[in-house]
DNA sequence: CACGCTAAGCGCGCCGCCGCACATACAAGA
DNA sequence: TCTTGTATGTGCGGCGGCGCGCTTAGCGTG
């Protein structure tokens, strides 16, 4: 990889992309955590995939397309990678081992968005709730990280009052703990359990897939 | 374009990928038309995805990963042409204009998905029934198609009834007729309005992509 | 022409999530 | 300490979709 690879740290609820508009920068998180969202209007959205240190934002750009489909926001403060479109473009097209792998990327990551939209349809808050916390701990490797239930209604596509219900629900079987903001995993094997087999499906897939 | 590639005549309900089996032969469709479908659980399942002659099934192996994340089933008989997987990535890895235009509708394809999670989680039948109806009818060139409630139920991931009342719904405010398996569009544009915005939506991705 | 099969229609009680409105609680700054 | 803002909790009526079981209607076949 190029010089031009520069380290920049991402706050909490940046905007990386926007749909339809073009892509800058591709990013390589470190310890940050990118979430992918789709809107169905100003103020409905929800998460379609989520980027960590295993992956790389900005993919319509290896795949020669300019703009983004979706909208990427940092999700979990941190560092990234961080490297303009036209120098990525070259040092990508040059550099076969780094097509294979991002390639591969894509592919987990298109098996997640299919995951979710199934996960969207037919599971429940706390199972998707469930499943969304420990996707998010296995990423910033921590069972500690900061959210709030109203960051985790857009993120799942519902009220904030349901992430509410469905947390304390969580939080009076032990299995989570949380204060404004705060969100701690207790027993991730019993979170395992409540989640739906989506969160397993999908780590499958990137394990496979060797990411 | 070698001489490998070879016309098949596929039956409706035929299954060409099932998660986790290995990719044997990629399919470019002709006049029929393969859905995607993701599994929660063994009956229920929802389709993520619609592939017609804009676009190729088995995109995981042009991402370099051999076995498919999602079952594809054709969903309308028709044509298509077939190609083994070995030669096909002879082909593909010689041939520049090819992979542009495959990443290129991989990129569309995922946008068709991550606005399938987002309608998934926010519409009601009734639209994601108008939405299917649309996409299907633009695909196989026709306003008229055999399927049946039962089918549509499975697409859309709900129960057969719940099909046969946003179906009944939409018959009796003339936009679609049908009987014992054939449906008919009687009014395009009524049903265009009726559908979710996703529609029009995914639509413009395929046509900003040139697909 | 009678039978069986598949497609489609209907009723009912149930439940999860909705919108809306309001209530509490902790935190930081003036 | 008081104020303001953000985070979290609660209540309620409504509705869309669920599971279940049953009915009706074409179509093909023997």
């Amino acid at each position: 990889m190029s010089e031009q690879l520069v380290p920049v740290s991402l706050k909490f609820g940046r905007v990386l992309y926007e749909p339809g508009k073009p892509i800058r920068h591709v990013y390589f998180p470190l310890t940050c955590l990118v979430s992918l969202l789709t809107a169905v209007d100003k103020r409905r959205t929800v998460e379609v995939g989520m980027v960590g240190s295993e992956g790389m934002a900005g993919m319509p750009f290896i795949l020669g397309v300019g703009v983004s489909g979706v909208r990427a926001i940092v999700q979990g403060a941190g560092d990234a990678l961080r490297m303009a479109a036209r120098p990525f473009r070259v040092e990508f097209d040059r550099n076969a081992a780094l097509q294979h792998a991002l390639y591969r990327y894509t592919y987990a990551l298109m098996a997640q968005i299919s995951q979710t939209a199934a996960c969207n349809r037919f599971h429940d808050t706390e199972e998707r709730l469930a499943r969304w916390l420990l996707m998010t701990s296995d990423r910033v490797g921590s069972a500690r990280f900061p959210v709030t239930h109203e960051f985790l209604a857009h993120m799942l596509g519902l009220r904030r009052v349901g992430i509410t219900e469905a947390a304390s629900a969580l939080k009076r079987r032990k299995l989570i703990d949380y204060t404004r903001g705060q969100l701690q995993i207790l027993d991730m094997k019993g979170l395992k359990r409540a989640s739906c087999s989506c969160y397993k499906i999908v780590k499958a897939v990137f394990e496979r897939a060797q990411l």
